[in-house]
RNA sequence: UCGGGGAUCGUCUAAUGGCAGGACGCCAGACUCUGGAUCUGGCUAUUAAGGUUCGAAUCCUUAUCCCCGAACCA
């Protein structure tokens, strides 16, 4: 279940609750009186890779229709193929999971937990005349499938009796038979229009390690037939998954039909989300890390739950950008933007603001006296004095962004050139008064004078400074390392028309600075802990890399940036 | 050539025969000790062609385009 705060849907103008065409398919239900009343969801992941932005989209979605009707969802790991399944994929779901604000109804189940049953099951259907040991190999399999063109043909194994297909399903399992040479079909019809209900396998042999059932088992179940039984022992009101499901939905259907199950769950499919500039196949995501072109699953460039809690996303943006994507069965694609925005408007209201220079440029204030510190006031938030305030330290010699300074400015360059004025971030106004450059002409130092009476940042005469730029004391300041995160990819659809998806890997997606200065305050800052540094954009502590006194800052999202687009314009 | 889905602002998404609305984005302005935030105003859409109807995004017909499907994967 979820908290309360996570019930709370996006309302539009007129003030009703967001709906979707699941939340009218679930209502129609109730209406209806089917299921007495209940509403069970269920989250079925694989362990065979981590959780991402898109599985964030289903967890919302079904925790989120559970907790309206106050129903319940589970959390169940579909491992029916033990092949790519693994325990530390189960540890890293249960962790996002909890971490994205849900709580599963009751403990984590397990699709391996119903073998029995799902094999009791299958005896059943083989004694209904319902399914049937095929001998045929993979290869032979498929050519008796036909095509989308081709009806199939039946096996020549179709007709055997109940009683060998007993026997013969019972020596399967019992290991007499080698990997691949022998499944057990369902007996439905090799004509069909659906490829899927072409005798579909319900069972091959395998003789691999279950991460939970060890070696009890040689004989492993099917997804399609898995899944349904899953659901209905679970008594699973509404089976939601995505859109590619939907047309194995009429054997889905099949299994609830012609199995003794104890309920009848509805499958219901909508469109998976796809992200611009991203991944979002766990086949893919996986190469990437295989191949090290990221540093792991958590790496803050991926678009996992994990990769994203470290880049400094909080769980209410995550399910904020859940709720407004919406569902729906359309194929699409959702501008990265989206998620920006949901980070932005998040950490805006809570983040501390903080002051830090990434790329320092030495000023030396002139007429600032030699050894004199002076301390001023600094908001925690502009917005908000709830948060309270700290000191912050100013001293004869401070860095200032090298951005922030430009010899022959443009037009509308409302920060600092020579002559001209601006604001030290609630401290004191400064103008340049002269520019040492470097043998190759580089700016390598500023010097100003500043306005002792500006004290706090304001002129008491009035007059009126546009700039303001954010600074810190050389003489306090700690040094860090920051990282600046972009968009991995500099395609809107990377791998699209079956292109290598690696050759567009963004090569600037991550920038590492040595040279950044924090104001020492945020030297004691905490693993995870976010902050806005002022006019820069949102940044977290690393949990993996920080260390005392050698600070790493991750750049979650820059802040909006009204400058690069005026420059940009012209104008 | 088959089966299953889907086409609404640039991007997502509402509408359930009755004013095409919202969000992001974009543009303009106000305000601002963050060129941030905030506030104001604005922009942009029903795939096409027929039909039914007082009235169609919605119903019907015919096209067109897109997605998924031929693992003993999920």
């Amino acid at each position: 279940m979820t908290d309360a705060k996570d019930a709370a849907p996006t309302a539009d103008a007129a003030g009703r609750p967001a709906a979707n065409f699941i939340e009218d398919i679930i209502n129609a239900d109730l209406a209806a009186g089917k299921n007495g009343g209940r509403v069970h969801t269920r989250f079925p992941p694989e362990p065979n890779g981590y959780l991402h932005i898109g599985h964030a989209k289903s967890i919302c979605l079904n925790f989120g229709a559970a907790a309206k009707h106050g129903g319940k969802c589970n959390l169940r790991f579909d491992d029916t193929n033990p092949i790519t399944e693994e325990v530390e994929y189960v540890d890293s779901i249960l962790e996002d999971v909890r971490w994205l604000g849900f709580r599963w109804n009751g403990e984590a189940l397990y699709a391996s937990d119903y073998f029995g049953k799902m094999y009791e099951c299958a005896e059943h259907l083989i004694r209904a005349g319902k399914a049937y040991v095929c001998d045929l190999s993979a290869e032979q399999t498929s050519e008796y499938r036909g095509n989308f063109y081709k009806p199939g043909k039946d096996s020549p194994y179709r007709n055997r009796s109940v009683e060998e297909n007993l026997d013969l399903f019972r020596r399967m399992r019992a290991g007499e038979f080698p990997d691949g040479s022998r499944v057990l079909r369902a007996k439905i019809d090799m004509r069909h229009g659906n490829l899927n209900m072409r005798d579909p396998p319900l069972y091959r042999i395998k003789r691999a390690s279950h991460h939970r059932t060890g070696d009890a088992w040689c004989v492993y179940p099917m997804y399609d037939y898995a899944h349904p039984i899953s659901d209905a022992l679970e008594g699973i009101t509404h089976s939601i998954c995505t859109l590619e499901f939907e047309d194995h939905r009429p054997l889905y259907d099949w299994c609830v039909e012609n199995l003794p199950l104890p309920a009848q769950p509805r499958q219901i499919e909508f469109a998976r989300l796809n992200l611009t500039y991203t991944l979002m196949s766990k086949r893919r995501l996986l190469q990437l890390v295989s191949e090290g072109l990221v540093t792991g699953w958590n790496d803050p460039r991926m678009p996992t739950l994990s990769g994203l809690r470290r880049r400094g996303y909080t769980p209410e943006a995550i399910r904020a950008f859940a709720e407004r994507v919406g569902v729906a069965k359309n194929d699409s694609t959702v501008d990265v933007g989206l998620l920006e925005f949901a980070i932005r408007e998040d950490l805006e209201k809570r983040a501390l603001r903080a002051l830090a220079v990434l790329r320092p440029l030495k000023v030396v204030i002139d007429n600032y006296p030699e050894g004199r510190v002076d301390w001023f006031e600094a908001p925690n938030h502009p917005d908000d004095p709830s948060l309270g305030s700290r000191k912050v330290p100013f001293g004869k010699v401070v860095y200032i962004e090298r951005d922030d300074f430009l010899e022959s400015p443009p037009k509308k360059w409302f920060r600092l050139s020579p002559g001209a004025e601006i604001r030290l971030r609630y401290a004191c106004l400064i103008r340049c008064t002269d520019v040492v450059k470097n043998d190759k002409g580089e700016v390598v130092e500023l010097h100003c004078t500043w306005d002792p009476a500006s004290r706090g940042g304001d002129a008491p005469d009035g007059r009126r400074v546009k700039g303001t730029s954010h600074w810190v004391s050389a003489a306090h300041a700690v040094r860090a390392t920051v990282r600046l995160y972009d968009r991995l990819f500099t395609v809107e659809n990377p791998g699209a028309g079956g292109a290598d998806f690696r050759a567009s890997l963004n090569p600037a997606s991550l920038e590492t600075l040595t040279e950044a200065r924090i104001e020492p305050a945020l030297a004691e800052a905490k693993p995870g802990e976010r902050f806005q540094f002022e006019r820069l954009g949102y940044f977290c502590v690393d949990t993996v890399d920080a260390k005392p006194g050698a600070p790493v800052f991750n750049r979650t999202v820059p802040l909006k940036d009204g400058w690069s687009k005026i420059a940009k314009s012209g104008k």
